[in-house]
RNA sequence: GGGUCGGUGGCAGAGUGGUCAAAUGCACCUGACUGUAAAUCAGGCGUCUUCGGACUUCGGCGGUUCAAAUCCGUCCCGGCCCA
């Protein structure tokens, strides 16, 4: 290590279902569940916190039936859970897809991808989900706007963000007295920055958010305790847009907690956390491990000036045919434990559910023992 | 032995004179995936290529035709029916 790396300062975000250390990375549980694995799964690699849906367990199965259950009964979380306030689907599905629904200043109309029938969510609406889901930590409802669209189009996201923004503030008031919570217990709330490629919008967005949370301030609500990076934090060509977060993560005053919403590959958590980042999830590990993309550390395990050596391999590819190496003796997890290359690569020629499944959780925990690795120094 | 239907690219299976290097599916090869409409999606898949094309293919051989996977003859092989 030289002498620039310094040891980070401790910090541990605290929730009503247990404290984790930052920097950490929750996988997306998008509809209640990390696809393909088990709580048992999850415990043996040391899963700290996951990521539910707002929308999608809106639609199925339902705000009517989390009036009786909550996320952490029904699903048995023991780990604290945040849930993504359905924002990044008003990117994912409308903007992106026109025929998926339409966005106006009251909320998002959504038609379903699953049966058609149409929803409305808007910035209480979601809010109040979140609080029927019994989550530790929930998010504003946002526009994210792409990052090509011309600026005044993305000052437009950014204006409706803060207005919703501060609508979703009342509602969380609102919560919290009906419910009787207590300060202490009440779930951590998280606004979202915008303003695409722009530092300007970003900025002006933050200050509006402090603006509100100024305005709003009560005995009920203090502050947001943090906020996230919101939109695409890649361009066009994908590349990863450091200067924005950079700056951005600089802007938010450092006792929030900073979300990296949906960074990312593990080159770009490194290089966030250097920058203060403290939060991320991303469906990287999960999605392309069923997709047979295979992340492997490499050794001995450094990071110096944010390169993280290891490398991304398709085990679909024929060279793994007589491979029966072992995939990473080091490694725990169950795909490092008992198979080896050729053997998985089997598994996805075949395209068993047991290879995708395997992939997914060796994946994540190269996400986790990263963070965990991130924690004990400061990339400089 | 007689009759009949059929033999198409790794497999299944379209095509029945030119628009056919030949639909489609599977298999195979490669790539993409970043707050999950994703066990998904995209591209390639005869040979060679200076990426403009060039050359060899639809059981074998031989014809007809300006032109044949497609029509005719014959042979080989397979299914079914009759002896």
């Amino acid at each position: 290590m030289n002498k620039k790396n310094q040891i980070r300062q401790k910090k541990f975000l605290k929730t009503n279902y247990g404290e984790i250390e930052s920097p950490f990375f929750m996988p997306d549980a998008t509809r209640g569940f990390v696809k393909f694995l088990s709580l048992k799964d999850l415990s043996n690699i040391n899963l700290e916190a996951v990521v539910v849906n707002t929308y999608h367990l809106f639609l199925r199965p339902g705000q009517s039936f989390f009036k009786k259950e909550n996320i952490h009964k029904w699903g048995n979380w023991e780990i604290p859970v945040l849930s993504d306030s359905g924002g990044y689907q008003v990117f994912s599905l409308i903007r992106r897809n026109k025929k998926m629904g339409k966005i106006t200043d009251k909320g998002a109309y959504f038609r379903s991808p699953l049966d058609g029938k149409w929803l409305w969510l808007t910035p209480e609406k979601s809010i109040a989900m979140q609080f029927d889901l019994g989550v530790d930590m929930m998010v504003v409802l946002d526009d994210p706007p792409q990052n090509n669209l011309k600026k005044d189009k993305i000052k437009q996201a950014v204006e409706r963000t803060l207005q919703w923004a501060r609508r979703s503030v009342k509602e969380y008031k609102r919560q919290i007295r009906n419910r009787r919570i207590s300060f202490k217990k009440r779930p951590l709330l998280f606004a979202v920055i915008q303003g695409g490629p722009y530092l300007d919008l970003r900025e002006y967005c933050l200050n509006g958010l402090k603006k509100i949370a100024f305005e709003e301030k009560d005995d009920i609500f203090k502050d947001w305790d943090g906020y996230g990076f919101g939109g695409r934090h890649v361009d066009s060509q994908g590349n990863f847009m450091e200067d924005i977060l950079k700056a951005t993560a600089k802007m938010i005053p450092n006792n929030k907690w900073k979300f990296a919403l949906g960074i990312g590959s593990p080159e770009d958590i490194v290089k966030s956390v250097s920058m203060g980042w403290d939060m991320f999830d991303c469906v990287i590990p999960t999605r392309e491990g069923r997709h047979g993309k295979l992340l492997i550390r490499k050794y001995p395990k450094i990071i110096v000036r944010n390169k993280l050596k290891y490398e991304v391999v398709n085990i679909s590819n024929q060279r793994f045919k007589n491979n029966t190496k072992i995939i990473d003796k080091h490694c725990q997890c169950e795909l490092c434990q008992y198979y080896n290359f050729s053997f998985l690569h089997h598994l996805f020629k075949y395209q068993d559910p047991l290879g995708m499944r395997l992939v997914a959780l060796h994946n994540l925990k190269f996400y986790l023992d990263l963070m965990n690795e991130l924690r004990d120094i400061q990339v400089v």
